[in-house]
DNA sequence: GATTATCCGACCTCATTGGTAGGATTAGCC
DNA sequence: GGCTAATCCTACCAATGAGGTCGGATAATC
């Protein structure tokens, strides 16, 4: 399995506070039960989207979480970056600062390359780029569609 | 993290074997220490191999593994598959029967589809195409090459 | 000041991962 | 036949992280 419930949750969440852009705030409370999931877990989930400012807060009464953006200039790659930590696809893959490069921290001891790089480089370019495609507006308005008339793959 | 060691080694004992295409069957020993993995673990990751028919082998004296097929017959997707058990990037996506199929198991009770559902789709079908176009024959001629030359991804 | 909400940190349980131990079986070789 | 090198097989084990809970502090509204 690729992703935890953390994407999974994060996402449902994300989308359910697309559905109700320009409305009052939401609260994890109505999101929790709509979706059936547990709201102290919620919590932990959300802070995770605010620290990296998809997500708005408003405390107190009546308060609640927004969207920080539109949800089209909202993409995956970047929401499951700050729920999941990290998109690598093995343990030995570390990004560097700026997160564009790719490194295996094997060092081969026998003189030619570990082996594995070149695949797990090209499984995260496929990741990346399907996550990069999906905008979070995408996702609301597929949610909205008619569940009897869609299929997704065959 | 998207893969497992299972997978991790199980990719560099197959290259290992691609290496030695059409000699003497390889011992486990001997990819054992070439690549610095614990034997004993080795060998349950190879059993799987071997259910799968990527690997054949001939016990006894002077015995150990060699490749089922030619190493260019051979696709990542198939090696994963067979060693992580699924590629699949959530709980909830299930195979069906013929494995081309991905199901989501959650039905949502709002009525409204489950909006993961198209993210975890494309999502799922970067990596496998990423894996299938991947050959172990790829895999070796890239491990073989010279290491001062190389640079994956800029 | 009661209520509604976000915030925050400690805690807990369970499954999986990664690995070990010990032996049974099979085949070559002297 | 017996030694040795190898695959096979099953059970066990420790550590980690996933998934979730609890209790409370803080903030805003009524």
């Amino acid at each position: 399995m690729i992703f935890t419930t953390k994407a999974e949750y994060g996402v449902r969440l994300l989308v359910e506070l697309g559905r109700h852009e320009d409305d009052q705030p939401v609260s994890l409370k109505a999101i929790a039960e709509a979706e059936g999931l547990p709201l102290a877990y919620l919590e932990r989930i959300v802070a995770k989207l605010k620290k990296a400012d998809i997500v708005e807060s408003t405390r107190g009464a009546h308060g609640g979480y927004r969207l920080a953006r539109p949800a089209a200039e909202i993409t995956m790659d970047e929401a499951v970056l700050a729920l999941e930590g990290a998109v690598a696809p093995m343990s030995c893959f570390v990004d560097d600062r700026d997160g564009q490069r790719v490194l295996c921290s094997h060092r081969s001891d026998s003189g030619h390359l570990c082996a594995t790089k070149l695949l797990w480089t090209r499984v995260q370019g496929g990741v990346v780029e399907a996550l990069r495609g999906t905008t979070l507006a995408d996702l609301v308005s597929f949610s909205l569609r008619d569940p009897e008339l869609v299929t997704v793959n065959g």
